[in-house]
Formats: structure tokens, sequence, C-alpha cells
DNA sequence: TGACAATACGTGTATATGCACGTATGCTGG
DNA sequence: CCAGCATACGTGCATATACACGTATTGTCA
């Protein structure tokens, strides 16, 4: 006996299973948020990104993925399709060549100045279904994972 | 002028987007849960889409998607892994030939339930962070994003 | 019964994610 | 000064995700 789980454990996971249900809400977010951006031919990540980059100046790839909680090679591939389109700018560093400049040229801020009614307006929906209340705490809780 | 969006418009996209925290805590979460179970060489990922085919039995690929809110190609690649492992058996309905059936061997139940204590105890873990109140109030909530 | 709609699926393409491994560069102590 | 440690990065590999497009099969109605 005890070969398999019992209904009630399978139940369990499928019900309560927080990386499960994270995983299907960010799905459903992306979706959303992607659909919203795509007038601008852009992804909700790809957003996030160039406005993270713009907020930081010239700053090094490591440093950058630090700040986004991104893995070092995520970071790198992910601003790939953006320099092609001239979005982001990369280059070696004079003083240290070992590390990567990361900046948003023109173009990308005027990217994120013209789809910013495209976000503002997604967010507000997405933000709809939840309550304040329980928004702000969720936001304070996953800080907390971070630790 | 206008050619950019102010800092404090900066700011609040990168403070307050929602697609961007929830995919922030989905990557922490998804590497403590997979960290977890890495012993069984399963991913959390996997690890959800195994119980959810046990639970459902023999099942069209559609119909498993569709529970777990997942594009049918997704599912249909996130199983091969599992296919080439034989956790998971697929074949084609005798009644429809068009219909891929999917369900769990005994190999399969067998991981599930020698995995079930390293799950338990990082859904703990994770869990331990959220106060039960702001986790059922999120789940409901984004219950609604589904409509 | 046969054209046509509906259904189910696979593949191509693109992005997103992170680990392991190797390389190049900078730094530092003997 | 230089041998070795530390740092920064790129690439290979594997999984995860979804859309667009094409194909095969089933069902239906005139």
């Amino acid at each position: 006996m005890n070969q398999r789980l019992s209904q009630a454990q399978k139940r369990e996971i499928a019900q309560s299973c927080i990386h499960a249900h994270l995983k299907q809400a960010v799905r459903l977010v992306t979706q959303q948020f992607d659909a919203a951006l795509s007038a601008m031919d852009i992804r909700a990540t790809q957003y996030n990104l160039l406005v993270a980059s713009s907020l930081m100046g010239t700053v090094p790839l490591t440093v950058l993925a630090d700040e986004l909680g991104l893995d070092r090679t995520t970071l790198s591939r992910n601003l790939k399709p953006l320099e092609t389109r001239h979005l982001i700018h990369t280059y070696l560093s004079d003083q240290d060549s070992r590390v990567r400049l990361v900046e948003i040229t023109t173009e990308g801020e005027r990217l994120i100045l013209d789809a910013y009614p495209l976000w503002k307006s997604i967010q507000k929906e997405v933000t709809k279904v939840f309550d304040d209340e329980t928004y702000k705490s969720l936001l304070n809780q996953l800080e907390q994972l971070q630790s």
C-alpha cells in the first residue's frame, strides 16, 4: 500500500499550491497587459524593462539585473530584441571592459511616453478587480519574499 | 517638450505595475519550489502538471489545458519531457483520432507520492510570509480576472 | 451524400527564465 | 611584478509560454 497520494492530498496540492496559483495569475495578467500594449508592438516585460532602464540612466548590466531581481543572463537576452529595435543601447565600459553598460535611447524614451496611456489604462482595469487593501497587503508581503 | 515621461510617472510604473510585481513574485517563488523539488529532479510546474493529470485520470489534452488555464500548445510541449521520462503517457483516442489522451503512469504516481513531503515543506515555508486573509482574498480576486 | 463548418492538434517563431560552464579582464598580496 | 583570486560576461542547454498558421478529422445540413 501507500503507493499513491490520496485524492485528498492531490486536491490539497491542486487547490492550495501557491506556486501554481501565482503562475496562473501571471499568465492571465500578462495576457491582459500584452494585449493592451500590442498596439505599440511591445510586451509588458519589455515595457517594464525600458522604464527601469530609463529610471537608472546608464547602468551596468549586472546592476540593472539586481535591481529587477532578474538573472543576469536573462536580462542580457531580454535586452536583445530591444537593442535590435534601437530602444536600448549597450556598450562596453571604457574604465572596465568587462562591464556592459545599458542605456535607453531617445526612441526608447519616446516609446515609453507613447505607451504610457495604454499601460495606465490596463493597470487601472486589472487593479479594479483588487480592492486596495488586498493589493497593498499583497505588495507588502511580496517584499518579504525577497529576504 | 513632452518628449519624455516625468520621473514621477516612471516611478509610478516601476513601483505599482501589477504585472511587474506578480512576475517578480513568481520568479522568487518558482526558485524556491524548484530548489525544494530538485532532489526529485522535477520542477514545480511539472509537479503541478503531474498532480492535475493524476486527479483527472485519462483526459483529452485540450480539456487538461483548459483545466489548468494553459494554452493547448504550451501544455503539449510541457508534457514532452515528462513523457520522455515515462511519468506521463499520451496516445490518440480510438473514438476520435484527433484527440490526444493524457494519463499519468505508475512511475508518475510514485513520483508525486515521493515528492509530496518536499512540496508540503516548501509550501509551508513560502506561505508563512502571507497572512491567510490576504492570500484568500487574492485568490478570490484573481478568479474574477478570468471573466 | 458531399461541401462546409467546427474541432483538435502539431510546428514555426519569438520571448522569458535560469543554471552550468567557460573566458576575459581587473585586482591584490607575496 | 605576477600568480592567483574575484568579477563580469557570453553561450549552451532546458524548460515555460503563447500566437499564427496549416493539416487532419469529425460532424452537419441541404
